[in-house]
DNA sequence: CAGTGTGAAACTCTTCACAGCA
DNA sequence: TGCTGTGAAGAGTTTCACACTG
């Protein structure tokens, strides 16, 4: 689900790849654990075990410990996992001891339901610009940020390391383009289509429309066999690390 | 990415799960063939191959051949996919051929982004209902819906086949559990945070903060691995289904 | 002969079974 | 004894190589 798939390039193996590293699949299921394991810290609780941990986080036990042993996780036996040093733990893996700065492109409904999420924030990012193209909307102020152009930004707006796209899907690869111009490497996606970026820039797309068709798919496929001979549906607790 | 993962109930083999069917992976992507075949159709090109439409949706053209040759695809060898034909065929595998009746929960600013969202009709789905439990915002129009109560939408509204929860996460599980007694088995959770739901009961999650972090571990690792003897990062075009 | 369809191989991911330690 | 950590088995996915066909 989050899924890697290559498309330029050769195919180097995840087992070269990973050198020294961490599945990407894992990678995938880290932030669901940090996330899991907040508001045990808040409730003061210091100690979790991986079924539970893992009932809060939707996986399987065996699948928690696979991911954390290859973080050379510190649990321990017979007791478990120390809250705080496991959020720590998981938190340096991701990269978020220091902040990400993140620049929105697109201030329609969506730009502005982003610019305005708290999730930001005390979660290892910060939004420190925000841009559109409307003449009418650059200047104005949003979420105590002055909106700029994309050409203001290159020029003389602050550091950027991830660039959230926010665009009706026409505008999406050349504000890409011009992203990765600026030295950007990390670009989430939110407009439908496929992005074209050189081999070093990492780009993640979530699309409404896509999420909502793989729905589809599973509930035509409940209606279809409930009817005849075939009882085995299989239902299972479905879940998408991103 | 979009990624299965089972959390309770036994373990169908996909082998079985898979009676007649298509891999889940293959489901993650069908969305994706559909989408870039679109443009090609509104621009009156009658015939794609694999190679080009691989391209368009950001994947090999191996794996499209392969996904296609699971709905016992009608390409023509030599020359290729028929343009029409392939996108009504994603589109019946896909169960597209009806329009799905969708309610989203939660008009905060993602919620009424969604709603105002143009990516519904056309592609299969239909909001017919908006809910909210602030009193101030029940009864109001929005996007040309009168929003109600998820009170009300169970006991007078119109039926529903997805539902979309938009809420705070403190709210996510207790609209979920209600969505699930009126009957819906398809969900699609913007609130961070993992849903229980019953084993027939179809979620797929999106989370902002998840998707960042995902990126931040690859930009670390980046920055890391640019100094050293690791020249091999094996940089590819990263994409996710979900 | 260009391009699809597909078994087989390669690879990744998940689950199992159990060794090992506090 | 209880729970972690992990090699090995099993399941699923992707890629390869090539047979086949319009």
């Amino acid at each position: 689900m989050s899924r890697l798939r290559g498309a330029r390039a050769e195919v180097v193996p995840e087992s070269v790849r990973r050198a020294g590293g961490v599945p990407e699949a894992t990678v995938g299921r880290l932030p669901l654990y940090l996330r899991a394991l907040t508001p045990l810290h808040d409730q003061g609780i210091t100690n979790v075990a991986s079924e539970e941990l893992a009932a809060l986080a939707g996986v399987r036990s065996t699948q928690l410990r696979k991911d954390l042993s290859h973080l050379g996780s510190y649990g321990v036996r017979g007791v478990g996992y120390d809250v705080d040093l496991l959020a720590a733990q998981i938190a340096q893996e991701l990269g978020l001891t220091q902040e990400w700065p993140v620049v929105i492109v697109g201030l329609g409904n969506l730009g502005r339901a982003l610019a305005s999420y708290g999730g930001f924030s005390g979660r290892g990012f910060r939004i420190v610009a925000l841009v559109d193209d409307d003449p009418a909307v650059v200047g104005t102020q949003v979420e105590g940020l002055t909106v700029t152009t994309l050409a203001d930004l290159a020029d003389s707006g602050p550091t950027v390391a991830i660039g959230v796209i926010a665009t009706p899907a026409p505008a999406a690869q050349a504000v890409a383009d011009q992203l990765v111009a600026m030295g950007i490497r990390s670009i989430l996606n939110f407009a439908p289509g496929h992005l074209t970026v050189p081999d070093e820039v990492g780009v993640r797309s979530v699309d409404l429309a896509t999420e909502l068709q793989i729905l589809a798919f599973h509930e035509q496929r409940r209606l279809l066999s409930v009817s005849p001979e075939d009882p085995l549906r299989g239902g299972r607790d479905r879940e998408v690390a991103g």
